[in-house]
This record gives structure tokens, C-alpha cells and sequence, in this order.
DNA sequence: GACCGAGCTTACAGCGCTGTAAAATGGCTG
DNA sequence: CAGCCATTTTACAGCGCTGTAAGCTCGGTC
């Protein structure tokens, strides 16, 4: 089977190679007769457009880059499910390229060495700083997810992760708990979705009334629930004492779940677990985790909506979307059930 | 900031396009003195080679499709990883198709209306028959997972399921389980991985000397957690009893144990669960899974080093490859922790 | 010192499609 | 039936790069 043209179609049809490439396009002034006439030749051919002539030609790739640390991560996988399938609904094709984190992955993103790849980018950076992202960003549309950065340059798209962690801790307050602990930082982290979370969460200690105990902020040294479950060992064999947990993310929630089991510590009962993301991973949890719930799928909607208009020419300064999130409550702290010893 | 041109760079340098070229793709064939000025005036200018262009005139597109039903579902999304790693050390880009498990976006996988997108594709298709895709299979090499389908005219790659479902009985049955139960059968699920499945779990039965009990073949209404763990609450309430359970995937058996742990029944004392994939979900279950598991590396590697023979210009029949499996024991169906009533 | 060949460099024709501008067609009007 | 205008079709020049084949250099050889 060898490779039928454009040209080879308007051959056997009798016509120019632009009435052909009218009639794939659905160009509305076509004759039916002709628009028949040419149809029938293409299926005769079995022709199919080449896309990357099409694209040298036009100058638009119809794809857009979704660069996230790793594709595997509960909160990425289902982030680029609905980025998928809303940059599909658009007419998109989406190519993945997986940082896992690497600061020089991460700059590769901007600083492509070669163009025409995408019509632009929707990236989430962990290890970048805004500085940098201005420096790098060359002249593809770059819509930005996270924390970590947010120039002016380029757009970018977040929930309020310190109103998020607020809700989180009074929540907590709310169902009795007095000694609320945040896991955790991670050395090295300069995402600032962390620094967020974790100021949020003081926040929402001060406003119940409460002073933030430096020893209830637990430090993990990987993202992985591996780490994190070790944190929490090791806090537990320390001493260290909380009723209530809230976890930068899912997978650590899930971590911390591990290690308050093996410890004997129940959960809700003795300590009650907030995670972060509220993903499948947290949904299947034991016990079912309590999560904050950004809004995936308008997180997906709002950053391709931005991105389009970029592609369609918008120059203007970079914008910034607050999209919404709820707070999901699962056994992990349920309402209505009050801490064993509460106060 | 226009756009810089190959033409432009050899201007400047006073140099043909073509030596440029020569400098871009570090052909041995230049002299370091004029390298250094080409370089030079690739840096002054910030060229960057447009690779659509490049496409075109090469004919490789230097990318190829990953098409799978879910890009959340774990056990595709941990593959994708691999997948998106083994293809970045190859040099290919990965662009994502998320089929849905949607006959139609499963048969425009093949028969794509337009070429020149991808050099190939690796496509683990849920509806479609062998005979389908030998039909609509083009000029675009394929390389094939999973077990629904298996033409001769593509490659393929997966894993015994009939020997990995035995190994996993003869480890239930080992550890003194005498009703093993599967789950779970998918109406509409044209796969075969689950008929290989339960075939192997039969299989796995008579070795052992028991009869298969149709009523211990469970059956669920979808491929989520949720369905699976209606389908065995379902099971429990009607009085079908089992002290071992071989699941279809992680997923299911995550189901299963939220629907055993409300009904009250102890994993693994009561009954021990044997999942399918090894994913992350499964490794932070409460009890952890005992888990099937594929080798998704070597998986991801065979299917892109089939897929890069074709692309290199192998036509020869469809190969098969069979890549290797484990059985990962975990809490849910430890190793030397005898049923609780074992007979 | 003319000749040779390996090593470098160049000119240019595509790759397959689309946008533009110009040409052809055909229905109406006066 | 010429004249006009709106609609439909065409010719062709790129889009930016690479492969091919030919041309040029220059040190080494006899």
C-alpha cells in the first residue's frame, strides 16, 4: 500500500489539488456534483491528509504538551485523564513528557531545542522558580499549574491551598481535635504548594484559637506514602502526640494510614486523617480518606481555555485562575464522630 | 522574537543551508573552524530547527502512540510510565490516546483519517477483535498488548494470564484455601484477559484437585471498585461462601476488601484476596494485596523495542512475546498464616 | 609539478499541503 | 444578448528542512 497524495487524488478526479484539499475541509463552496465527484476518488485511494505537511504548511501542530513530574502519581494521572479528554474535545492532541521532578527535564520544557512541536504547553513545575520560567519561556503559550511559579509572563492555574488547608484544620477543630499536625515538608521542595498548604494550616490553627507547635510539623523525605509512613513512625516512637493529621497529599495521607495501623493508633478514633487531592488512591483507603478535592476537571477546563486563547493570539500579561475545591469527607474524619479523648 | 530560519543561520554565517544542517546533526564531516562560526550564528540568532519541517522532509515523526482504555486506571497509568521512560531513552515523544474503552475511538486508533502523526503505535485495545484490526490495520506499525486480540499481522506482547492465575490458586490452595472464589466476570468484556484469567483459575482448581463451582465465578457490572465491591457484597449477603478470592485486577480486589471489611469478614483469616497488576493502590490497601504481578518494565521495554524493529523496517509475521510475571505476596494472602477454619 | 582522492561544502529539488490571487463559470438584469 | 457580479475552481508559490549529487580544496604521491 503506497502512499497516496493529495495530488494523485486531484489526478483521478480531473481537478486541482485545491478543490481536493476544499473538499477534505469541507470548504462550503463545492458543487456536490464536485464535492461527489471528489469523495469518490478519495475512497478509491484510500487517501488520508499528511498531517505534518498540513502542519509545515499552516504553521499549527494541533497538539499541546501536558509536562507533569510523573504520570503515575494518583493526582497527575487523573489531571492528564481530564486534561485528555477536554484537549480532545478541543481538537487537541495531547503528548506527554514526564519531568519526574529533574530540574534539567523541567527546563527542556521551555527551552526546547527544537519548535514546531506544539502549539503550546500546559506545565506543572516542581523544581523551577518563576525567575526562571520568564527567563526560558520562548515564545510557545505556557499555561502554568501548581504552586512553585507564577510569572507574568505566562498564565497559570491553582486552588487556593491556603483557604484549602484552613478548611482542612477547622474541620478538624470542628469535630474536637486539639492537637492537629501537618505532614509534611520535604527538604528540597520548592514547589511552594507545600509552603502554602502548610501556611494555611497554621492559619487555620490561629484562627481556632491556637498556637502552631513546631513539633507537629513532620518532615518526609521523599513524596512517596513509603516516606511518609516512616515519618509518622517515627513521630509516634518519638512521642510526638496529635489527634489530628492533615497530609500534603493523598499519597502521604495514605503513608500516614500505614503507620498509625501498624502502631495500633485507630483511625478516626485517635487520630483523624485530612488528605490532599482526593484521589482514587485515598477513595480506597482504610478507612476511606477525608480529602481536599480540587476541582480536576475545571482545573483541566480552565488551563486548555487559557491556553486556546493564547494559541489564538492573546498576548496580554500572564492571568491567574483560582479554580474551586471542596472538602470530601470519608471515614478517615467523618462529621459527627468526636475524638476518643476529646477535650 | 521572529522566527529564525535554517536560510538565516547560513546567511549570517556565510555558509549553505546544508552545512548548517551539518552542524545541527553534528555530522563528523566539519571542520572545527567552521563549526565554530555555524555555532556562533545559531547562537547569536536562537535557532531552533522546526521540527515539523524536518518531518516532512524526512518522513519520521520521532513520536509514537500510546492508545489505552484509562489514563487513571493504575495499572495503565504505572505502564504509561514505563512506557513514557523506555520511549524518552529511545527518543521518541509519546502522545497519549485515551480510548475510553469506546469501540469507535479503539477502531480511529487504526484508522486514523489522517498519516504522519506517529512512526507507531502500541495499542492495548479492551473491544475490538483480532479480524477488526487486521482489517483496519494501515501502513503504520502496531504493536499490541493485552489479550483481547492477537492478529497476525501485528506484534504482541503480555503476560501468561492461564499460568499467572494458576500460580495464584496453587498459593491460595497452599496456604489451605478450599473455596477460592473468582472475580470477576465483565458483561460486554470482549478482552479475553479475563477469560484467560478464569481460565487459569479453573486450571488452577483441578490441579489442585477441586471441581469448579460455578457459583464461586462472581460477576461484575463494570471495571471499578465501586461495582466490584456491590458484586461481592452481593455474593456475601446471599450466602455464597468462599475463603479465597483470585480478582480480575487491583482494582476489584480493592473493591472486594472495602465489601469484606463491612461485612465483617477478616482478610486474610476469613479469606485471603489475590489481586492482579501490582499497582500502588493495591501496595497501600489495608490489608496490603497479594498481587499478580507483570513485569511492566520488561513489558514496556518489549513493546518498544518490537515497535522500533518495524519502524526500522521489519515486515515479517506478527511475533509474540511472553514476558515474565510474579507473584508479589503481601498481607492479604500472606505466606505460613493458615486459614481460620482450614479443613 | 601534475595528478589523485579523501575530506568538506554547496546547490537544489523535493517532502505534501495550504493560502492567495487570479481565472473561469453561470445566473441575472436591463 | 452584452454586461455584471457572486460563486466556484485553478495555478502556483511557499512552509523549513534534508538527501543527493556534484563541486571544490588541499595535502600527499610518483
Amino acid at each position: 500500500m503506497k502512499k497516496v497524495r493529495l495530488a494523485d487524488v486531484a489526478d483521478l478526479a480531473g481537478v486541482s489539488m485545491k478543490t481536493v484539499s476544499n473538499v477534505v475541509h469541507n470548504y462550503p463552496h463545492v458543487t456536490p456534483e464536485m464535492r461527489r465527484k471528489v469523495q469518490q476518488a478519495i475512497d478509491d485511494l484510500g487517501y488520508r491528509p499528511n498531517l505534518t505537511a498540513r502542519r509545515l504548511a499552516t504553521g499549527k501542530t494541533g497538539m499541546i504538551a501536558l509536562a507533569i513530574p510523573e504520570i503515575d502519581h494518583p493526582y497527575f494521572s487523573e489531571l492528564s485523564r481530564y486534561i485528555a479528554e477536554e484537549a480532545s474535545r478541543l481538537g487537541y492532541r495531547v503528548i506527554v513528557e514526564q519531568t519526574l521532578s529533574n530540574p534539567e527535564a523541567e527546563r527542556a520544557v521551555l527551552n526546547d531545542r527544537e519548535a514546531g512541536l506544539v502549539d503550546g504547553v500546559i506545565f506543572h513545575p516542581v523544581r523551577m522558580q518563576s525567575m526562571e520560567v520568564a527567563r526560558l519561556q520562548r515564545d510557545v503559550p505556557v499555561v502554568l499549574l501548581g504552586e512553585s511559579t507564577m510569572p507574568v509572563t505566562a498564565d497559570h492555574v491553582m486552588i487556593d491551598n491556603v483557604v484549602a488547608a484552613q478548611e482542612g484544620v477547622r474541620h478538624l477543630v470542628g469535630e474536637g481535635r486539639r492537637r492537629i499536625a501537618f505532614l509534611g515538608m520535604v527538604s528540597g521542595d520548592t514547589t511552594g504548594s507545600t509552603d502554602q498548604r502548610l501556611l494555611g494550616y497554621q492559619q487555620g490553627l490561629v484562627d481556632a484559637g491556637m498556637t502552631p507547635d513546631p513539633d507537629l510539623v513532620l518532615s518526609v523525605s521523599d513524596f512517596t506514602p513509603e516516606e511518609s509512613s516512616r515519618a509518622v513512625a517515627h513521630a509516634l516512637a518519638s512521642g510526638v502526640a496529635f489527634d489530628g493529621l492533615v497530609c500534603r497529599d493523598d499519597r502521604f495521607a495514605t503513608g500516614a494510614l500505614f503507620a498509625l495501623r501498624q502502631a495500633g493508633v485507630q483511625v478516626p478514633r485517635d487520630v483523624a486523617v485530612v488528605g490532599w487531592d482526593d484521589t482514587e488512591l485515598g477513595r480506597w483507603a482504610s478507612p476511606p480518606l477525608t480529602s481536599i478535592a480540587p476541582d480536576k476537571r475545571e482545573l483541566a477546563a480552565t488551563a486548555l481555555a487559557l491556553l486556546r486563547e493564547r494559541i489564538d493570539g492573546y498576548h496580554g500579561i500572564g492571568r491567574h485562575r483560582i479554580v474551586s475545591h471542596a472538602l470530601t469527607i470519608r471515614e478517615s474524619a467523618p462529621l459527627g464522630a468526636p475524638a476518643f479523648q476529646s477535650r
